[in-house]
DNA sequence: AGCGGTTGCTAGTTCGTTTTAGCACCGACT
DNA sequence: AGTCGGTGCTAAAACGAACTAGCAACCGCT
């Protein structure tokens, strides 16, 4: 049932040549060695008709190196963001003629270290540390046994590991001119209070959202109009931030800090008789799934997720593959910002046209 | 940088004892051969002082054997439910000592016949193909070179394979019980037409869910009210079937056939000034993430995603290591329908009480 | 002293490949 | 006749662990 392998071996009987000149020719070594146009042909030949493929467990044994990277995240499944990330990772390892093994923690440590040890075990040559969940973590020890990078993980001490992160400063920024360059001034915050000291520990992406935004509306001589701190992100609590700010008048823009806020901020608006964009415009972060499916579309701040993982593992395979050319040259590595674009949809009035 | 890992040799010359002895000891199998108790001490402590583990990858080219699973899917991100599958599939395997390597086509079959490949290369012990997008189609070759089972993938001709598929017939009786079991008679279909013969070819759960509603209806003298087939069980479809079932009056139930379709539903009867329950009652199918998000609560039949992923590497595993035990014995494997678990939220009135 | 039986270990082969060192042959030249 | 330089290939040693076959050493017995 199932089928043997072809081994380097045969096909070296089949062509009638000795194994190593088969592995030579097959490696494209043949000009260095000099393997005679009619011997390289039969070895070809017989690869060819045999169907054979090289067995990558024994390659890597033998020279150490696997082309396989290790993605090991808190969560895998907790959203399609995840996902997003995991896909991006696997695509450029693809390209790349690596196969990723794919781990997931769940936010336990011990964990985490099993799984990196499983994967160093097998050889991996490069690992991927993901977060999702957690912002500002230990690392775990092992980190040192083979090449790593961190894929949304901001950690102080990230030794000179590289690090690939969204721009949520920028996308702060973004999503206040947004506002204002749609001539918006009354602009209520969702998710943080309306000043820096205010920003809680909720993550790093919500103080670096918030500095964005306070950038330029100050640039603009403009402050927020109410601002409310919120820890979870999610529907229910956007909905009551929405009638908190409804007490005090209908508001003219809101930023949300992700699109679940966002979404309860659409109910809250709509249970109100309130009509996006026409009386109330929102903008929001992260770009999820029900950002399009909402009516009208969100217009929000998108989380690369896809870039990201792919920026990561094309960092993780640069640094495994240079390294070996170059032992002692630190690569230009190190924070590595994505952007976040931005999705256009129609929760935006334009006051100025 | 990157610390040299402690080899069977080093562990050996450690203990004072050839290589052959300190494998044994650690594999085990000192009884078998007789290891004196002072010899496997020596052996332990050695082991344990200098960190010593075993390369997965020598191991695997010497056993054949590589405790690697492969994880084919069509889609990783699209939904959070790809996530979930994967997510089962590498917390069984985990928990047997299973490493996933992790591929995505995107429903391209070169994609999928060289990630195949890719991953027989790697000696991987058995593959799990799953899709999410696509229903009946073709299996690659390749796939008698490996174990593999078929996760969420109905084909007619599945060879000897085993496949896991939810139990979608059931969920389609549970659907229309817990509606009648509510009291409603009164009961409208959305993604599907009235009649077996109008479900297009959509997809085989489309069917099954069909299939299961009109039995319990027909068990109960009943019949849809009224059916939309539809092809994009997307919200606007979901809208624009309300709309239409307005024409008649106001619905007493609907069944949906997806969340998404669901929440075009929902946000149709708002705006129609229906209220959910109370004027209408809603159920649906899998379980997205806004089935909990959306405002009352959608009650839904979830697909077990994260239970399937699970059930097959349990299976694959199960036939891996079975299959070395006994060669020629075929397991008790086959269809494995996993059960589709009934969310209770707010969508349905109980007229009985 | 020689033999059989046990105990306790190890040498050596194997898995499938890469890679280095070098062999055998041939023609040309001194 | 001997050396030299090419040419075309191959033997053999890795890589790290698993596992088979078998070798010493000792004990007790005749």
């Amino acid at each position: 049932m199932v089928r043997k392998r072809v081994t380097l071996a045969q096909v070296a009987a089949e062509a009638g040549v000795a194994v190593s000149t088969a592995s030579l020719v097959l490696g494209g070594r043949a000009a260095d060695v000099r393997i005679s146009a009619a011997a390289q042909e039969r070895v070809q030949a017989a690869a060819e008709r045999l169907g054979y493929r090289p067995n990558a467990v024994s390659v890597g044994l033998r020279k150490g190196r696997t082309s396989t990277l290790g993605f090991i995240s808190d969560s895998v499944a907790s959203s399609r963001l995840a996902g997003e990330m995991i896909k991006g990772a696997i695509e450029a390892a693809r390209d790349r003629g690596f196969m990723v093994f794919v781990g997931e923690t769940g936010g336990n440590v011990t964990l985490e270290r099993q799984l990196l040890e499983a994967m160093v075990d097998r050889q991996v040559d490069g690992v991927i540390l993901a977060a999702l969940l957690t912002h500002g973590r230990e690392l775990p020890d092992g980190l040192d046994q083979t090449p790593a990078v961190l894929l949304n993980i901001a950690v102080d001490d990230c030794g000179d590991l590289p690090v690939v992160l969204p721009d949520e400063l920028q996308a702060g920024r973004d999503a206040a001119a947004a506002l204002i360059d749609a001539g918006h001034r009354d602009i209520h915050l969702v998710g943080s209070g309306p000043g820096r000291e205010d920003v809680r520990t909720i993550s790093v992406a919500a103080k670096l959202r918030l500095d964005g935004i306070l950038e330029v509306l100050t640039a603009h001589g403009l402050e927020p109009a109410s601002g409310r701190a919120i820890n979870q992100w999610l529907p229910p609590e956007g909905y009551a931030a929405v009638e908190s700010i409804l007490e005090s008048g209908t508001p003219g823009a809101i930023v949300c800090f992700n699109d679940r806020l966002a979404m309860g901020v659409y109910q809250a608006l709509q249970d109100h008789g309130l009509r996006i964009p026409d009386d109330v415009s929102v903008v929001s972060f992260d770009d999820a799934s029900i950002a399009g499916w909402l009516r009208p579309g969100l217009t929000t701040v998108a989380l690369p997720h896809r870039t990201m993982g792919k920026r990561a593992a094309d960092v993780l395979i640069d640094v495994i593959e240079h390294h070996r050319a170059t032992p002692d040259e630190r690569g230009p590595h190190g924070v590595q910002l994505v952007p976040m674009p931005m999705r256009v949809r129609g929760s935006i009035r334009d006051l100025s046209a």
